[in-house]
RNA sequence: GCCCCUAUAGCUCAGCUGGUAGAGCAAUUGAUUUGUAAUCAAUAGGUCCGCGGUUCGAGUCCGUGUGGGGGCACCA
C-alpha cells in the first residue's frame, strides 16, 4: 500500500497509508503535537497544509494521496488563479468557465479585443504573483438569487446563464482565491501558495463556442498545463517536442511520402515511397479480408442524387457531397450527381441484384472504397482527415441470428489486423441504444445482448458507452494506442436494419418467405490514408520492415566495389527485397547519414574486405553498431523480414 | 464553417521603423576513392501565395481571396 509522508514542524516524518481520512490523521496529530499548520511530502513533492484538517473535507487527503488527485486540484486552482489574472489585467473581461483537462485546464473568457501570444507571458507573470500573496482559498455557499445578483452586478452573463442550467435544489459554492471569487464546485486547495509555480505553462490560445454551440458567439480560450512539480512538466513538454518530431506531414516530406497542394486541399498526391506502402498495405488488407470469407466488390465513383435521396444522406449530408452537375444536350434536366460519400447504399445495390437465399447469408462483401466529403475546410489534417479517401469498408448482410457470430469473428480479425500492424493492445468502445431512436426494445436487446455476448467471447476488455449508438442500432468503435499513449479510432461494427428497409433489400427465408436482413457496417483501418498517417507516428517513421518502401540500401565504400554492389542490390531484388544501390561518389558516412534521414532499415556497406571475403556491413536503423555477415546470409533473412505477417512460414 | 496565427528559393529560416531580396542545407558542375549520421570548391536557383488599395516607391502598411497551422464545431 502506498504511504504518505507528513512532515512535521519539528522536522519529524510521520507515515500513514492511503485511504486514511482526514479526521484519523487530524486526531493521531493532535494528539502528539498540537501545532497549526503542518506540511506534507507527496511524491517527493512539498505540500503546505493548514491546521487543523477539516475531517469533512477531502481536500486534505487529496493533497496526500497521489500525484494525479494532487494534479487535478493544482490544475483547478490554476483556472481560477488565471481566470483572477485576466481580469485583473484586462478588467470587464467575462469569465465562462475553466475545467481541468487531461495534463492541464483551459479557462473561456469573453473580451472584444483578442489575446496575443506575448499576453501569455503577461498572464503567467501575474499568476506567480497570485501564487505567491500565499491567499487562503475559501468557501461559501450562496443562495440563488444572491449569486444571481452578485453576476448580474458585475456584469458576468456566462454566470448567470450558468446558474440558470443548476437544477434547483443543488447547493451554489462560491469560491474566494483572496479577493477574488468564483461559481465552483470544488474543491481546491487550502491557500494559493500550494500551488507550485514553476510547474505550469500557459500553452495556446484559441477560440472556442460557448458551451460547444456554434450558433453562439466565440470565445477566447486560454490552455495551460500544470503538475505538481518541475521535472513533470518537462517531461510533459518533452513528449509533445517527441509528438511534433514524428508528425506525419514533417516525415511525410522528409521520407518523399506524398504531397498536398492549393489545387486539390484535402487530397493527397502520393509520391512513389508513399504509395508503395499504400499498395503494400492494401494487398496485405486484401489478403486478410479474403481470408475471412468476404468477397471483394468495387463501386461507381459518381453516383445519380436519387440512390442518395433514398439512403437518406442527401437530406442529412448534401452540404458535405461533392456535387457533379451534367448538362446534356438532350435531357430534360440537368443531372445532379454526387461524388460517393460512403459505399454503403452501393453494396446494397448489388445485394439486390438477383435473388437472395438464406443459403447466401452471412453475405459479406468488402471494398477498397475511394470516398469524397467536402469536409469543412477546418476540420482538414494532414493526411488524418482529407476530403478523398478510401475506406476499407465492408457490409455484412445476415440475420439477427447471426450478428453474434459475426461480430465475435470480426473482433478476432481486427486484433490480428492491429497485431500485425504493431499495435498490440486496443479498447473496445460498445455504444447503446440512445434517447431517440427507432425499432422495438425486444429488437434492441437482443441485438445489443449479441453484441456483448461477442465480445465477452473474445475475451477482451470493453467500455460501455451508454446512450451513444446510432439511432437505428449499437456500434462498437475500436480505439488503439500508439507508442506515445494517444489514442486513436480506426475500427468500427455497426448493426443496422435501418438502410436495407430504406434500400428494400430482401432475402427469401427458409419458410419460402421474404424477409429483411441486418446490415452490419465494419472498418478495421478506417481510411488508408489516416491509417498510414498513424503508422508514420506511431513508428515515428521506422515503419515495420515489410512496410518500409526503401527497405535496403547497398552502399559502396570504395568504387572497387561498385560491381558486387550492383550484384548484391540484384540478388536482394531477387529475393523480394526492396534495395538500392548508391554508388555515388561520397564518404560511407555521408551515405549512411543521408538514408538514416530517409529512414530506410537497412544499410548495407561494402568496401574492400567484403567484397574478398563476399560479405556485407549490416547497419540497422537507429543503431550505432554495424555487424559484418555474409552476404547470402543476409539476403535469405531479409527476405524472411520483407515477407509480410500473414505469409511468414515460421 | 468559426476564432486566432501564418505564407520569402525544393527544405529550414533572416530581411529593424516602406527604398525593387539573403544564409544554411538540398540541387547542378568539377575535384576528392573515402570504413558507418554532413569532403572541398564553383554555379544555378525567387511574379517575396493571388487580387485590389495607400504611397513618388510595398516582401514590408491596409483590405480581400486562397492555402497552411493551433483550437472550436463537424466527422454518415
Amino acid at each position: 500500500m502506498a504511504q504518505i509522508a507528513l512532515t512535521l514542524p519539528d522536522q519529524s516524518i510521520r507515515q500513514y497509508d492511503t485511504g486514511i481520512t482526514a479526521g484519523q490523521v487530524a486526531a493521531d496529530i493532535s494528539k502528539s503535537l498540537g501545532k497549526k499548520a503542518i506540511s506534507a511530502t507527496v511524491n517527493g513533492q512539498h505540500w503546505d497544509l493548514q491546521w487543523p484538517i477539516d475531517a469533512d473535507s477531502d481536500i486534505a487527503i487529496h493533497t496526500m494521496q497521489d500525484d494525479e488527485q494532487a494534479s487535478e486540484l493544482v490544475r483547478h486552482d490554476l483556472a481560477h488563479i488565471m481566470a483572477r489574472a485576466v481580469q485583473e489585467i484586462w478588467p470587464g473581461t467575462k469569465v465562462t468557465i475553466g475545467p481541468v483537462i487531461k495534463h492541464g485546464w483551459y479557462y473561456d473568457f469573453d473580451r472584444a479585443e483578442s489575446f496575443t501570444p506575448e499576453d501569455l507571458g503577461l498572464i503567467e507573470k501575474k499568476m506567480k504573483e497570485i501564487i505567491n500573496k500565499r491567499e487562503p482559498v475559501t468557501t461559501e455557499v450562496w443562495d440563488r438569487a444572491r449569486a444571481v445578483k452578485h453576476y448580474e452586478d458585475n456584469n458576468e452573463p456566462y454566470k448567470v446563464e450558468l446558474i440558470d442550467a443548476i437544477p434547483g435544489d443543488e447547493p451554489l459554492r462560491m469560491y474566494w482565491h483572496g479577493e477574488w471569487q468564483d461559481l465552483c464546485r470544488g474543491p481546491h486547495l487550502q491557500h494559493t501558495g500550494q500551488v507550485p509555480g514553476d510547474a505550469f505553462k500557459l500553452m495556446s490560445i484559441a477560440g472556442a463556442y460557448w458551451r460547444g454551440d456554434s450558433d453562439r458567439a466565440m470565445l477566447q480560450r486560454i490552455y495551460g498545463v500544470a503538475f505538481t512539480g518541475k521535472e513533470k512538466l518537462k517531461a510533459h513538454l518533452n513528449m509533445l517536442e517527441e509528438a511534433s518530431k514524428r508528425d506525419h506531414r514533417k516525415l511525410g516530406r522528409e521520407m518523399d511520402l506524398f504531397h498536398m497542394q492549393e489545387e486539390a486541399p484535402g487530397q493527397i498526391f502520393w509520391h512513389p515511397n508513399g504509395w508503395s506502402i499504400y499498395t503494400d498495405l492494401q494487398d496485405y488488407m486484401r489478403r486478410k479480408q479474403r481470408a475471412a470469407g468476404y468477397v471483394e466488390v468495387n463501386t461507381p465513383q459518381v453516383v445519380d442524387r436519387k440512390l442518395w435521396e433514398a439512403s437518406g444522406h442527401w437530406d442529412k449530408y448534401q452540404e458535405h457531397m461533392f456535387i457533379v452537375e451534367v448538362d446534356e444536350e438532350h435531357a430534360r434536366e440537368k443531372a445532379v450527381n454526387a461524388l460517393k460519400p460512403m459505399n454503403c447504399p452501393c453494396h446494397v445495390q448489388i445485394f439486390n441484384t438477383g435473388m437472395k437465399s438464406y443459403r447466401d447469408l452471412p453475405l459479406r462483401m468488402a471494398e477498397f472504397g475511394s470516398c469524397n466529403r467536402y469536409e469543412p475546410s477546418g476540420a482538414l489534417h494532414g493526411i488524418m482527415r482529407v476530403r478523398g479517401f478510401t475506406q476499407d469498408d465492408g457490409h455484412i448482410f445476415c440475420r439477427e441470428d447471426q450478428i453474434e457470430a459475426e461480430c465475435a469473428s470480426f473482433i478476432t480479425y481486427l486484433s490480428s489486423v492491429y497485431k500485425d500492424l504493431g499495435f498490440e493492445t486496443f479498447e473496445i468502445m460498445f455504444a447503446t441504444r440512445p434517447e431517440k431512436r427507432v425499432g422495438t426494445e425486444e429488437s434492441w436487446d437482443h441485438v445489443e445482448t449479441a453484441l456483448e455476448n461477442a465480445i465477452k467471447a473474445t475475451g477482451h476488455p470493453y467500455t460501455l458507452d451508454e446512450g451513444e449508438g446510432a439511432f437505428y442500432g449499437p456500434k462498437l468503435d475500436f480505439k488503439l494506442t500508439d507508442a506515445i499513449g494517444r489514442e486513436w479510432q480506426c475500427g468500427t461494427f455497426q448493426v443496422d436494419p435501418n438502410l436495407p428497409e430504406r434500400l428494400g433489400a430482401t432475402y427469401v427465408g427458409e419458410d419460402g418467405a421474404k424477409h429483411r436482413p441486418f446490415m452490419l457496417h465494419r472498418a478495421c483501418l478506417g481510411s488508408f490514408e489516416r491509417f498510414i498517417g498513424i503508422l508514420i507516428e506511431n513508428s515515428a517513421g521506422k515503419l515495420p520492415f515489410w512496410l518500409a518502401p526503401r527497405q535496403v540500401v547497398v552502399a559502396s565504400i570504395t568504387s572497387d566495389a561498385d560491381d558486387y554492389v550492383l550484384d548484391a542490390v540484384a540478388q536482394l531484388k531477387a529475393a523480394g527485397v526492396s534495395a538500392e544501390a548508391d554508388i555515388r561518389n561520397e564518404k560511407i558516412n555521408y551515405k549512411v547519414r543521408e538514408h538514416s534521414l530517409g529512414k530506410v532499415p537497412v544499410i548495407l556497406a561494402v568496401g574492400h574486405r567484403e567484397v574478398e571475403e563476399n560479405t556485407v556491413s549490416m547497419r540497422r536503423l537507429g543503431s550505432k553498431q554495424s555487424s559484418v555477415l555474409p552476404l547470402a546470409d543476409v539476403v535469405v533473412d531479409l527476405a524472411i523480414e520483407a515477407t509480410p505477417p500473414d505469409l511468414r512460414k515460421d
